[in-house]
DNA sequence: GATCCGTGGGA
DNA sequence: TTCCCAAGGAT
């Protein structure tokens, strides 16, 4: 447990190599605030640096400290959220917010193992944090540190396997530095990552580790991590009734579980048919709009807009209303700011 | 343990 | 085009 204090160590080598050429200037590091740092670590979760940078700044400037954030209502925080994906994060640091106001005083716990216990904070964000803010002696695994030490290490067990998983993340706790170092050592692994020992064609003249790389050594280090995805994506198919009137338009709130929980969005049917077939009778103008296809992690969702332009007045307006109770209208004012999903706002014209 | 959960980008 | 994956976690 007591870390090595010797200057050659492989963490070293990544402190050195990460103070004098790692990144620096991203709008989330050059504090140990715990929330800033939270907000961003949750962010990133399985999303890149570049989409984050549209959305951070924005949300803390909405949300300065955990008990604006707290007090806020899940709509508004989704409403931030919309398009960042993997909503449940987004309800998770909702509720982690209250906890920490409700439980904690206001102030984040300090040590991994607190963390953890907080909704959204998994394993590796809590160290992450932890070491960040302050010090802490605790080990991430994300997709970078399984690509650098895996490659370093040359680990070659297939790291889907949770009991191989659980093993690099004990070496990784073994090669940490002393705690004065963490921050600069957590940070170094994730820029290694991200800039040097890139997925492919990684840039080995430029790492730090190369002199002690064993993947390297062998002349393959793409060969590392070992990651035997089985992951099958399934196809499924609906039509999504846009319903407008003049330049409204007509959403529903979305299950609280499933794709896009907690979002909104138009009603969704098996075919066309079924939705003509629930609005038998509405009056105004229908057109088909050509089909596409959503990507998510497991399933290839291909989508039919089907849109029905009502006729002006209040008379037209209710059918909606009557049909959907907990829906409502959206102005092209609000919708920017509304919890709708990607492909709506493209079709929207928010892109 | 296996599955579910978004979106955008790179090769 | 297709595949992979990007500062993962919850169920």
């Amino acid at each position: 447990m007591t870390p090595p204090s010797t200057s050659a160590t492989l963490a070293a080598d990544v402190v050195r190599w990460q103070r004098a050429q790692g990144r620096h200037g991203l709008p989330w590091q050059g504090t140990r605030n715990p929330y800033r740092v939270w907000l961003s670590e949750i962010m990133l979760q399985q999303t890149q640096v570049s989409t984050v940078l549209d959305y951070y700044p924005r949300f803390l400037a909405r949300f300065p400290d955990v008990q604006s954030l707290a007090a806020a209502s899940q709509d508004e925080v989704l409403g931030l959220w919309a398009g960042l994906g993997y909503y449940s994060r987004a309800r998770h640091l909702h509720r982690c917010a209250q906890a920490v106001v409700a439980d904690h005083g206001g102030v984040f716990p300090a040590t991994a193992a607190q963390l953890q216990t907080l909704p959204g904070i998994g394993r590796s964000t809590a160290a992450a944090i932890a070491a960040f803010c302050h010090g802490e002696r605790a080990a991430i695994l994300d997709g970078n540190v399984k690509r650098v030490l895996g490659r370093a290490l040359a680990f070659g067990e297939d790291l889907a396997v949770p009991r191989h998983e659980r093993a690099l993340w004990s070496l990784a706790q073994d090669l940490l530095p002393p705690a004065e170092d963490m921050p600069a050592y957590t940070q170094g692994l994730m820029d290694l990552g991200a800039t040097v020992c890139v997925r492919r064609s990684p840039r080995c003249g430029l790492c730090p580790l190369a002199a002690r790389c064993v993947a390297l050594a062998q002349g393959q280090p793409e060969a590392y991590p070992v990651i035997q995805r089985k992951l099958r994506r399934g196809q499924r198919q609906n039509t999504l009734l846009w319903i407008s009137q003049g330049e409204r338009v007509w959403v529903v709130p979305r299950a609280d579980t499933g794709i896009w929980a907690g979002l909104w969005s138009w009603p969704e049917y098996e075919d066309e048919a079924q939705a003509r077939q629930d609005c038998a009778g509405w009056p105004g103008q229908w057109t088909a709009l050509p089909a596409f296809t959503h990507v998510l992690t497991h399933l290839d969702w291909t989508l039919t807009p089907l849109h029905l332009a009502l006729p002006p007045g209040a008379e037209a307006a209710a059918w909606p209303a009557d049909r959907w109770p907990q829906g409502r209208w959206l102005a092209p004012a609000q919708w920017a700011d509304w919890g709708l999903p990607a492909p709506l706002r493209r079709l929207l014209g928010l892109a």
